[in-house]
DNA sequence: GGTCAATGGCTCGCAGACATACCTTTGGAG
DNA sequence: CTCCAAAGGTATGTCTGCGAGCCATTGACC
């Protein structure tokens, strides 16, 4: 018998109860932008459905956001449950157990995401949508730019077209973002960040998939010695 | 709000219920050979620990794998639940929806990992474990052929030293074999295969990154082909 | 001003999964 | 030959999560 591997294979089933996942799928939409301050989630009904868990267990996860400050809701037709605008920080600390394992799976879904979307030919639309979220980054400010980065990054893990690719992705941000919320952001860096978020986008579009990864890698190695160094 | 992430976060939470998910992972281990033919699961109780699910559901897994003859149990101290020696064949056939999808995540995550793992040193024992399972998939015949591939690909994961990422690697082989099983496997490619196994782990081996996600993007490359010409 | 569709708020009974405890079988060690 | 540790086999009470239905609120539209 393999015995690493079974390590892999025999690992949970599932990562917590159903209320807690999830929280944590609610919170990840609105920590990575995906649903913005002033925005509003879909509907209880509809969460319910997608997620594939009971509307009550939708309602106790959007409850504790109610508590925890992250999001308010509001009765009757064309009401709903809206992201705050001014969003708490994230949560104290947790482990940093597995940095390296963070690390390398996301240096790894994220450069081949890059290079995968260099690859293909994009639409119109995709190429509109790799644009805009490009200039949103670029132009936020320090308080909300881990949410526009994430943002761009995962318009990337779209823009080849792989579902499972894109939801890879958005787990392991949501994960290294953790590890992230606890260092310093810094002007620099930001400006650093958004110097290689261009060359990323442009080697993208221009359907160059050796430069995108090569720029990504450069970009992810970048936070990934920021994030080693504050940790250790 | 950025629409198509919304697919990848609010997927549902979890794949199906806790014994179905169970099943599935102890058809995994099997399947992908990680206890192999003859060999015995881990106890009922260490099962239940590890894979964080009662020992009542997981019994009834196993319950369910000895109906379909995949394994069988002896009672008493030194009994316990054994891989079969003779296997039965695949399920008939599921839905071929994302083949895209699948053949996608598994060129990132695999050549992400020969890379990876050609970009780390390598212990003796890591080294060791290669070229045995390169030997292993080498030496099978047609039958087992599949086990021992993915052995060595999983082997190949592991040498990143990245759980997160073997996990990511066995999952994506699990549904691209499901893929798999349905079309020929013939001499010839067996062949072609093994060589181009043999440039990967030489490759890894010899500490070239470059070369071992080339290598691995072929071999890859490969199959994926083979799978989109017998599937349309 | 009335209507009504869509949304959040709430309750209750059922099925699945769990923890725990105990029973039965088995074969190696002493 | 006896003992006993470790494995599978069984039973029971509890709790989480689900389904389904109904209520309360709201604002656009007529």
């Amino acid at each position: 018998m393999v015995e690493h591997a079974q390590e892999a294979l025999f690992r949970p089933v599932r990562a917590g109860n159903a209320f807690e996942e999830t929280v944590e799928r609610l919170m990840q939409s609105i920590r990575l932008g995906v649903v913005a301050p002033g925005e509003r989630l879909p509907s209880e009904r509809e969460l319910a459905t997608r997620l594939g868990v009971s509307r009550v267990t939708v309602r106790e996860a959007i409850r504790s956001l109610q508590e925890n400050h992250y999001v308010e809701s509001r009765r009757g037709r064309y009401g709903g449950t809206f992201v705050n605008e001014v969003l708490p920080k994230s949560a104290p600390a947790k482990d940093f157990g597995d940095v390296h394992d963070v690390l390398t799976l996301r240096r790894v879904l994220e450069t081949g995401a890059a290079e995968t979307a260099a690859g293909r030919s994009l639409g119109p639309a995709e190429r509109r949508g790799l644009r805009a979220r490009l200039e949103e980054a670029s132009t936020s400010t320090l308080a909300e730019y881990r949410r526009k980065d994430s943002r761009l990054h995962l318009a990337i893990a779209e823009a080849t077209g792989s579902a499972a690719l894109t939801a890879a992705v958005a787990e392991s941000r949501m994960r290294a973002n953790e590890l992230l919320d606890h260092i310093p952001l810094l002007e620099p860096n930001l400006a650093h960040s958004n110097a290689q978020h261009e060359r990323i986008i442009a080697s993208i579009l221009d359907g160059d998939p050796v430069a995108a990864r090569q720029a990504m890698a450069e970009h992810l190695d970048g936070t990934a010695s920021l994030l080693r160094g504050f940790l250790v």
